[in-house]
DNA sequence: ACGTGTAAGATTTTT
DNA sequence: TCTTACACGT
């Protein structure tokens, strides 16, 4: 070893000044690289930093250099810059780099838009304005760009659309119901699941059928995939998993697109790599091929996906694909205390099919964990909003709480003690806002007007708003649709040139033509412009505010969509209504979470991965429920199970709670549940067992009894307004006293009768004139002071 | 063709 | 307990 190696590897060291562990995976950038990185190792600094090395230096730190290469001049330069850090650092790096490949050779992909957009500005931070030409994003992002230059070789034509998971379901349902299948026998979200697993695991209809031998359920869902893939291409559409079985396939089929991409590659990291699937890891392999710079990262004791489809032995058997793949650990955790992760680790090692890693930490002891036993699940809601406002007092913010569980049914109880006690919160996850049935609608009209193919989407909005077209015109449709070989759309726009559709032919004829004009609009109007005629000229958002009190939260939410094509149209550098629907196809609610606004969050488990707070609850700790009662008997779930324990616990920066309840009430009926087994595997010097009856002042015992006085709000759900996303970039919106006199568009005049400060906006209670008493989130509202 | 009752069914769900 | 899909009556 020479001394201008020696010191070119110090001053890189220094540069990138991370633990042993972490500099050895940011400088090892050739070949396979397994990174196995600990909850709060630290491994997405390792990321950026690998890039940001990358980029500069490309393979300095691995290159040995000769000493005759050297001129006497560089090597004091070198000497003097390793030993004290002066000298001219352009002239070091264009001494030590080699080869450091241009940013758009590099790919990197994770699992959320998150997770992406994270990376992206912290890249950018990092390396500046040609971090932009860095592919960062998830595997469906990935994926779409890839398809949509060829989307012709993947079988589908232009202006393809994309299903949810609900668009998919329906297509399998009516599936179902056009080949005369009993619907109890063949359910569709099974078969669905079903054809989905197929898909992960790359079954062709055709294979599907080949391995279902003579199991009649097993052919019959073989027959319906088929039927499904068909019309999916007759309807130029593709489901979530084709976004990725379909890139794989297309570069299967076409070596020069496949050569393409591996050339352009060189680099590729992949995040959450125990949560690949078959696919996708088919499609990591495909790219990786040529160059096999690949780096994989991830914690096998994280993997909580398996029901998705995300098969742990990716990474268990990473070294087995890649003989000569190096692998390093992070297992220094800079989020938690001692004790939160001395149980972490106790949780963890009962399950058996792990690579096997001890997390351990500088950080101090902290504070025991508290195991709380509740009467029920409103005093265990009350324990949590109870300790939060205690914690609050003392200076923490609310921001730095989360509560988490296992089931969405469980936000409920906590959801109303919070409103009780006047704790801002956010609910992320449950009902997507892609999801609620007026989104998906006009999301609808959208569609068709890009891709008039879309009878899945025009079925679903040519009688909403109803325009008197029922079940029999649609069947005469789509018997016509089937011989002419040509989409309902256009069946509707010559409804006159059919006997079967003459008695509303008028109405065929005015509903296609209004569609139809409205597509050749797109693109010489704004987007946002284009909507609003949608919703007023279809008539929708007239039958919403015909609909009266029922349909105001739909009203507002169809006005959010509006907002968010505006923003999109103002963020995005060439907005268009593909890109639109794209990147809303792949909207998760977890988007639209904003760290900002300080309320406590509420989230499964799941939603909660990759995330840290200072306090965490993890409510329900009860056998039956987590574990779940389905997993109970099967080790491969419950070591899932016992994985989502470990996520639960490690998300806690300081302090962790941990809530059952002896009684409690789920789904409409009361179970009694004993403690969560993993609770029982806590060390028991590492916990502080309290419980209801012990050690609780009586009045604060039960949340019922708390607020004996408080009328309680009218049954309806008002819910609603907390759970939607707030638009990140709107300022808090003017402070509304009570007395105020306001005006809404929908609801007219009104008295503010309260105001409750929510994260950064404000909850309203209104009277309002004519509609009664609405709460109301300022920010949505759009009021107007009287 | 539309509105209303009722019954079933409800883990988790990065995209 | 709560939501959502379909069957039935008008």
């Amino acid at each position: 070893m020479n001394c201008f190696n020696e010191y070119k590897k110090k001053a890189l060291e220094r540069e990138f000044p991370l633990n042993p562990q972490q500099q050895q995976a940011v400088f090892q950038t050739e070949g396979p690289l397994l990174i196995l990185a600990g909850a709060g190792s630290g491994k997405t600094t390792v990321l950026i930093n690998r890039i940001a090395y990358l980029l500069k230096y490309g393979r300095a730190y691995e290159t040995n250099w000769m000493d005759e290469d050297i001129s006497p001049e560089d090597m004091v330069f070198m000497e003097e810059y390793a030993q004290t850090g002066k000298g001219d650092p352009d002239y070091f790096t264009r001494l030590v780099a080699v080869e450091p490949p241009p940013p758009w050779s590099i790919l990197a992909i994770t699992f959320t838009n998150k997770a992406a957009n994270e990376l992206k500005e912290r890249l950018a931070r990092a390396v500046g304005p040609e971090s932009e030409s860095i592919w960062a994003c998830t595997f469906h992002a990935a994926c779409l760009r890839i398809l949509r230059r060829d989307i012709e070789k993947a079988g589908r034509g232009k202006n393809c659309a994309i299903y949810d998971a609900d668009d998919s379901l329906r297509l399998v349902r009516d599936i179902i119901k056009s080949q005369n299948l009993d619907d109890k026998r063949f359910e569709p979200k099974g078969v669905r699941n079903a054809i989905s697993k197929a898909k992960d695991s790359m079954l062709s209809p055709r294979d599907y059928r080949a391995s279902a031998g003579s199991d009649y359920y097993k052919t019959t869902v073989a027959d319906i995939y088929e039927a499904y893939e068909k019309t999916l291409a007759e309807l130029n559409a593709i489901d979530f998993d084709d976004i990725l079985l379909l890139t794989v396939r297309m570069l299967e089929q076409y070596p020069e697109v496949l050569e393409y991409y591996q050339r352009r590659f060189r680099y590729i990291l992949i995040d959450e790599y125990q949560d690949t699937n078959r696919v996708q890891y088919k499609l990591v392999s495909m790219l990786a091929a040529k160059h096999q710079n690949l780096c994989v990262v991830g914690d096998d004791d994280q993997s909580i996906y398996r029901f998705r489809g995300a098969t742990i032995e990716n990474i268990l058997s990473f070294e087995t694909q890649y003989p000569d793949a190096k692998i390093i650990r992070l297992e220094q955790n800079y989020r938690s205390t001692g004790n939160i992760l001395d149980a972490a680790n106790a949780v963890i090692a009962k399950n058996t099919a792990r690579k096997g890693k001890t997390l351990w930490t500088e950080n101090e002891r902290g504070a025991k964990i508290t195991q709380y036993q509740a009467l029920d699940e409103s005093s265990e809601a009350a324990f949590i909003g109870r300790t939060i406002l205690d914690r609050v007092k003392k200076g923490a913010k609310f921001s730095s709480h989360a509560v988490l569980y296992r089931i969405n049914a469980m936000a409920g109880e906590i959801e109303k003690q919070f409103v009780r006690s006047g704790i801002p919160y956010r609910i992320v996850g449950g009902a997507r806002f892609f999801d609620h049935k007026e989104i998906k609608d006009v999301m609808a009209y959208l569609s068709l007007i890009y891709n008039p193919a879309d009878n899945l989407r025009l079925l679903r909005i040519i009688n909403e708003p109803k325009r008197g077209i029922g079940d029999a015109t649609i069947t005469a449709m789509q018997r016509i649709s089937e011989e002419l070989g040509i989409p309902l759309l256009h069946v509707a726009a010559r409804a006159d040139e059919f006997a079967a559709l003459s008695k509303k032919s008028a109405t065929l004829l005015e509903f296609a033509r209004m569609i139809l004009d409205f597509s050749e609009q797109v693109g010489s109007i704004p987007l946002a412009e284009l909507f609003g005629l949608i919703i007023e000229q279809s008539g929708y958002l007239a039958m919403l505010k015909a609909g009266g009190r029922a349909e105001e939260g739909r009203i507002e939410n169809v006005y959010e969509l509006l907002s968010m094509i505006k923003k999109y149209e103002e963020t995005t550098p060439q907005p268009s209504l593909e890109g639109f629907l794209e990147e809303t196809a792949l909207m998760t609610d977890l988007d639209n979470y904003d760290q900002n606004a300080d309320a406590v969050v509420l989230m499964t488990i799941h939603a909660a991965k990759g995330l840290e707070f200072d306090t965490v609850f993890v409510a329900g700790a009860e056998e039956n429920i987590f574990p779940s009662n389905r997993s109970i008997y099967e080790p491969a779930e419950l070591e899932e199970e016992r994985r989502l324990a470990y996520v639960a616990f490690t998300r806690a920066k300081k302090l962790l709670y941990i809530t059952h309840a002896e009684n409690r009430m789920l789904f409409g009926n009361t179970t009694r549940n004993r403690l969560s087994r993993f609770v029982s595997d806590i060390p028991a010097e590492l916990k502080e067992v309290k419980g209801a009856r012990e050690n609780t002042p009586r009045p604060a015992a039960a949340g019922m009894t708390a607020v004996p006085s408080r009328q309680r709000p009218e049954p309806v759900k008002t819910a609603q307004p907390f759970s939607r996303p707030v638009p990140k970039s709107t300022p808090t919106a003017e402070r509304y006293m009570p007395g105020d006199q306001v005006f809404h568009d929908t609801f007219g005049r009104g008295i503010v009768t309260s105001a409750k400060p929510m994260g950064a906006d404000f909850l309203l209670e209104i009277a309002f004139d004519n509609c009664g008493t609405k709460r109301i989130m300022a920010n949505y509202a759009r009021l107007k002071r009287e």
